[in-house]
DNA sequence: GCCGTTTTCGGCCCGACTGTTTTCAGTCG
């Protein structure tokens, strides 16, 4: 069967193809395509068992393009997408990649010289071909030269991941931040809704100065290998690694709807615009404003802007036009969890662990400037051929630590560890030492290739053991490097409701695992949730911010995770998780015992 | 191609920058 994201694909396809078609991508057939794929993308019923009836009632979705979903659910294919596949074929696509090459240019190119591939393109370059074209000229050549050049470092298609992009943008943010007369640059777009892989970095400043400094001093940054566009408001650059940086500079009293503008979603910001002409009002990155009188309605903060258009201000990483926007208005958002919520952290490795960089001492301490109530400490298992500790080590850490407790009255310090689910789903040690620690996370270190059931099977079985009160990064992925273990997401969802054992959501940028689908699949469902850094140096217990981020971006409620809970509460908890499953526990000495 | 208590036709988000042009089209975000 069809997945949704399959069917998706096809009309994101249509999409494409019409725009070369209909000559614009803004073409309305071509934003229909878009919007009833997107509509599909995000359903929660399976749309390839839907009746043409049932599909016209999705978003989107109306007669056309529901008969062509039931077209390519009962026959394989779509008459219309093959038309234009035969119209289209995939190398003269490949022409719309070079920056500067859009629909009308890339079938002008094809009508006027025959153009029909980059290969082409860049012969009819060679030839000065192209600058003989009416609305062309050299200028026009000698740029395209240069974006063919740049395809082969980036291109429109990579998106690096998150850590990547947000590194680069902290850094352009610093170095603006000294220009005379900023008061603010701030990362947004992609990277401020908290997407794992960015597009472009996009990075909003306020200045009460010249604008102009802002963009000279810009595209003078270390990091800037070429220059795309260069204008007091607005200004692109390319790094060496092929990222695109945009720049928007707007006045103080701009920020409000200049923010929300820049971080979009593109369907956020449509629904909004939308939102404000039913109003008689119209919403640019400069203001909310009257259409008639260019009154200003709103333009300094967000919130106005969204309390304007009666809505409750949407924390970006939910602003995908999914559902949000219809929740800021009905008071139906949820309650997040912010870093001040935050009262401990329960996944923090010591120098124990071969990998852990600080000491214990140093770590406890660090925890406790942040006025944590309890710490798990959670250094690898003895399974963990290089970093593990052995049996002995734990046991002079946990005297360790009981001496430590004395010093700190407040926080509650957790013995634990970080066991190594093995293939059957069996963690480190035995029954009887396991339960010696007061704190277990269990994580997936090996066997990253074993098939679907099987990895089900091995974390499930990992979720019953009293021992284990949450897994670590569920799938094990690192984003852009790693793709994480095969899952049957909603078997380990029905697990974690049935043994009460928490799922992670690790802080890493080139983890933040779970993913958000994940966590979005467990919207309705009882599931707890820990934030944890998986710190291996003090500074890494600074990471749970991006747990915060990543857990917005799954919706997840404050209440679901367990460490913004009362230390009181938290503990109960964890208490009654251990406790459970006596039976089981006794079982499994018996085993080891017999 | 989709949509609808102002509608079954006539709308459909907004603006900057570039290169080519004397007022705009194309591309992009």
């Amino acid at each position: 069967m069809l997945s949704n994201s399959e069917i998706a694909s096809h009309l994101y396809e249509l999409a494409r193809l019409s725009a070369l078609a209909d000559g614009s991508n803004n073409a309305f057939r071509v934003r229909a395509y878009e919007d009833a794929a997107r509509s599909i993308d995000g359903a929660t019923e399976p749309v390839a068992e839907m009746s043409e009836s049932a599909l016209t009632g999705l978003k989107g979705v109306g007669k056309s393009t529901a008969s062509k979903i039931r077209e390519l659910v009962e026959g394989g294919s779509i008459a219309k997408l093959e038309e234009l596949r035969k119209e289209f074929p995939p190398d003269f696509v490949e022409l719309t990649r070079v920056p500067g090459v859009g629909p009308k240019t890339a079938v002008q190119l094809r009508d006027a010289l025959g153009v029909s591939s980059v290969e082409d393109l860049k012969a009819a370059i060679a030839a000065e071909s192209i600058r003989e074209l009416p609305g062309f000229g050299a200028r026009t050549e000698e740029n395209l030269a240069r974006s063919i050049e740049r395809l082969g470092i980036g291109g429109k298609e990579r998106r690096p991941p998150i850590i990547e992009a947000m590194r680069t943008a902290l850094e352009v943010c610093q170095a603006l931040m000294t220009v005379d007369g900023v008061q603010r640059a701030e990362p947004m777009g992609s990277l401020r809704r908290f997407r794992e892989t960015i597009g472009d970095v996009d990075v909003l400043v306020v200045s009460t100065g010249d604008h102009q400094a802002v963009a000279d001093r810009f595209v003078e940054l270390p990091v800037v290998n070429e220059v795309v566009d260069y204008g007091a408001r607005k200004s692109a650059v390319l790094s060496a690694s092929g990222m695109r940086i945009d720049l928007r500079v707007v006045e103080p009293d701009q920020w409000g709807s200049a923010a929300i503008y820049f971080t979009g979603s593109k369907a956020h910001n449509i629904h909004l615009r939308q939102m404000a002409l039913d109003r008689g009002w119209t919403l640019s990155e400069y203001a909310l404003a009257e259409i008639d009188t260019e009154k200003v309605i709103a333009s300094k903060t967000e919130e106005e802007v969204y309390a304007a258009l009666g809505l409750a201000w949407v924390p970006p990483e939910l602003r995908e036009d999914s559902g949000d926007i219809e929740a800021a208005r009905d008071g139906t958002l949820p309650a997040l969890a912010e870093v001040k919520h935050l009262r401990g952290d329960l996944h923090v490795h010591t120098s124990l662990s071969g990998d852990g960089r600080d000491r214990l001492e140093d770590m406890v301490q660090a925890a406790a400037d942040r006025k944590y109530l309890y710490l798990g400490i959670t250094d690898h298992a003895e399974d963990l051929a290089i970093n593990g500790a052995s049996r002995r080590q734990m046991l002079a850490q946990r005297t360790k630590i009981e001496a430590l407790q004395g010093q700190y009255p407040e926080m509650r310090l957790l013995h634990g560890a970080e066991l190594n689910i093995g293939r059957d789903g069996s963690v480190d040690y035995d029954a009887d030492f396991l339960s010696g620690f007061g704190w277990g996370v269990a994580s997936v270190h090996s066997l990253f290739d074993l098939d679907r059931a099987k990895q089900t099977e091995r974390i499930v079985t990992a979720m019953r053991d009293p021992a284990v009160n949450a897994i670590g990064h569920l799938t094990g992925r690192r984003i852009g490097k790693r793709p994480g273990i095969e899952l049957d997401v909603d078997a380990v969802l029905d697990a974690a409701e049935e043994t009460g054992c928490a799922i992670e959501i690790n802080c890493h940028l080139d983890r933040l695992d779970a993913p958000a689908e994940v966590l979005l699949r467990a919207r309705d469902r009882d599931v707890l949730f820990v934030i944890g850094t998986d710190a291996h140096d003090v500074g890494e217990l600074r990471n749970a911010v991006w747990g915060i981020h990543q857990s917005h971006r799954g919706w997840v409620e404050r209440s679901k995770i367990v460490n913004t809970w009362t230390q009181a509460k938290f503990l109960k908890w964890v208490g009654e998780k251990r406790m459970a499953n006596s039976e089981w526990q006794v079982a499994r000495l018996r085993e080891a015992n017999p």
